[in-house]
RNA sequence: GCCCCCUUCGUCUAGUGGCCUAGGACUCCGGGUUCUCAGUCCGGCAACAGGGGUUCGACUCCCCUAGGGGGUACCA
């Protein structure tokens, strides 16, 4: 039985980094019809655990990353806190200590500090002299007569080397002489990671360690400490870590302002921030980031888009899939495919997945999906009316490959406005409707012959178009262009003849007038123009 | 300092000694389509880090160098 685990600390925050790691772990056992748990990182210091796991788990609950155990629901190995499994830890040091596996230490910090220092200085690595190492009762009373405090030290090997066999990387060793005697439990008595994390691992039942890079470096101590308490070892696979757009470095959410000079990058978080705005969104820095997760549910990515990306950021089927269902990511998957060196998180080529995905959408799905946007910048009611809702989704078919995130529906807010508060793009105004001589004289004389239109939709709109331009000998750039300023105040959208249906009759005539009223002489106040 | 890991187009990658004049995808650049924009179609630019071996033959195996990253904490 396949069980592996994801340990986020309460971080308040999702990072993309960190989903990866997960999506992996959670592909293996289900591709093996096994256990995905998550198990909470927290520590006693920390305050409103719950508070900063909410995003955690709602991040991977909207990206369709289930856990079998864990918080909210539980399991046989219960607690998944590792706050709360510290009687299990303290009785590991004690067993540790009582195999012989581990030592009371008497050093100062900075006895041990000067150790250190000398071996750098001699160029050889460094090896602790166990000078205040205290292994029976008599020792331990002389330390203590000094006023001295004790951690407990694991008492590592000094010969021979620590081999095991690495999923990702083949066969790995590292020499025992080089490891430390780590620290496992603090002079307040507290333990540190490594311990808890191999108990934990093995109080969990956890077959296979699937984490990031550089925890490769720490195995041997965990190999060590596993061994020590006679706990079977787990498959070991450490996976490259997700870099930064452009180089090499770990991803990181605290160098947003220096991503913010990529171009991509820079992209990707000005069309969130386009939409955060216009959608009236409550953002905070602290996780409006593209290297948090909730920033991409925000703004209306597609979760399948997402891990669809995240996939293939270091593991690849063959030369050409790229497109994969959650089933047949799950069929697939394999650790060997996964690559050794880091990926570097490459916000363009996350786009192109997502505007793949938008563009498979039916049409009512994407409906659906745009909607909670049109609400939040109070523009639809919730629940929509019917009336809006055959609105909303005739806009979306118009819109077509436009609306590449959920939050494009924005885009086209003009749409939903009450024709007397439509803004007007003043460059635009000046281009299509001032500048061109006789523009607002071909809109008039269009728009007369609107009235009569029958029925309002596209087919004849265009007929109606076209037979204007013939008769008054005229190009159809000369009053498309015009007309498009006219009804939706700006230069660029979708089909004009859709536009004047989705439209209707009486609004087309609202907004043609509103403008020209404006364009004659000493009309203009200005009002409703915008830029 | 010491130990370990990594290195194919700008980016994600295929490649396990001859199938490689190194393939695909994203980006970018041309061009076609079109009422604008988005899209779409066609085409193009672009890489085996460097140096030594081994071999009839190296992107593929070995060594060295360089660069990048991690560990070396009473951090996780």
């Amino acid at each position: 039985m396949v069980r592996t685990r994801f340990a986020p600390s309460p971080t308040g925050y999702l990072h993309i980094g960190g989903v990866r790691t997960a999506l992996f772990n959670w592909l293996f056992a289900r591709r093996h019809g096994g256990q995905f748990i998550l198990r909470i990182d927290d520590t006693d210091q920390q305050r409103n655990v719950a508070e900063a796991l909410q995003p955690i788990l709602d991040g991977f609950r909207w990206l369709g990353i289930d856990w079998d155990e864990g918080p909210d629901v539980g399991g046989p190995y219960a607690p998944y806190f590792q706050s709360q499994r510290v009687e299990r830890h303290q009785a590991a040091v004690q067993a540790l200590l009582d195999g012989g596996y581990a030592y009371r230490d008497f050093a100062r910090p900075d006895e041990v500090q000067a150790e250190r220092e000398a071996a750098e200085r001699e160029k050889r690595s460094f090896v602790y002299s166990r000078r205040w190492m205290a292994e029976t009762a008599r020792q331990q009373a002389a330390f203590e007569a000094e006023g001295r405090q004790s951690v407990v030290r694991l008492k590592m090997p000094r010969d021979g080397q620590c081999q095991f066999h690495d999923a990702i990387r083949g066969d790995v060793a590292f020499d025992w002489a080089a490891e430390q005697d780590h620290v496992i439990q603090r002079s307040d008595g507290t333990c540190l990671y490594h311990l808890a994390s191999a108990v934990d691992d093995y109080d969990f039942r956890i077959t296979h360690v699937i984490r990031a890079v550089e925890h490769l470096s720490n195995t041997p101590r965990q190999i060590f400490i596993a061994r020590s308490l006679s706990y079977p070892l787990p498959e070991y696979a450490h996976l490259p870590y997700v870099a930064e757009p452009g180089s090499s470095s770990k991803l990181s959410k605290r160098k947003l302002k220096q991503y913010l000079k990529q171009r991509d990058f820079k992209a990707l978080f000005d069309q969130g921030a386009r939409i955060a705005a216009a959608a009236r969104l409550p953002v905070t820095d602290e996780t409006f980031n593209p290297v948090v997760v909730d920033f991409y549910r925000e703004t209306g990515y597609l979760p399948d888009a997402l891990i669809n990306y995240l996939l293939l950021l270091g593991w690849s089927l063959d030369d050409s899939t790229e497109s994969f269902t959650r089933s047949e990511m799950i069929d697939a998957f394999t650790l060997e495919r996964v690559n050794r060196a880091p990926a570097s998180f490459d916000p363009a080529k996350l786009a192109a997945f997502q505007e793949r995905y938008a563009r498979q959408m039916p049409i009512e799905q994407k409906t659906a999906m745009v909607l909670p946007f049109l609400h939040a910048a109070g523009l639809v009611r919730e629940p929509p009316t019917e009336r809006e809702l055959a609105q909303v989704s005739a806009v979306v078919r118009a819109a077509g490959d436009r609306i590449k995130i959920a939050g494009d529906i924005l885009d086209f807010a003009d749409f939903f406005l009450p024709d007397d508060r439509l803004p007007w793009d003043r460059a635009a105004v000046e281009k299509r409707l001032v500048k061109p001589p006789r523009a607002a004289e071909l809109l008039r004389q269009f728009a007369n012959r609107l009235q009569a239109v029958e029925p309002f939709d596209s087919a004849s709109l265009e007929g109606l178009l076209q037979r204007f331009v013939e008769s008054e000998g005229i190009q159809l750039g000369d009053i498309i262009h015009a007309l498009r300023v006219a009804v939706t105040g700006k230069a660029v959208g979708f089909g004009m003849f859709e536009t004047l249906e989705i439209l209707g009759r009486e609004r087309c005539a609202a907004r043609i007038a509103r403008v020209l009223s404006q364009l004659e002489p000493g009309a203009g106040d200005g009002h409703g123009a915008v830029d």
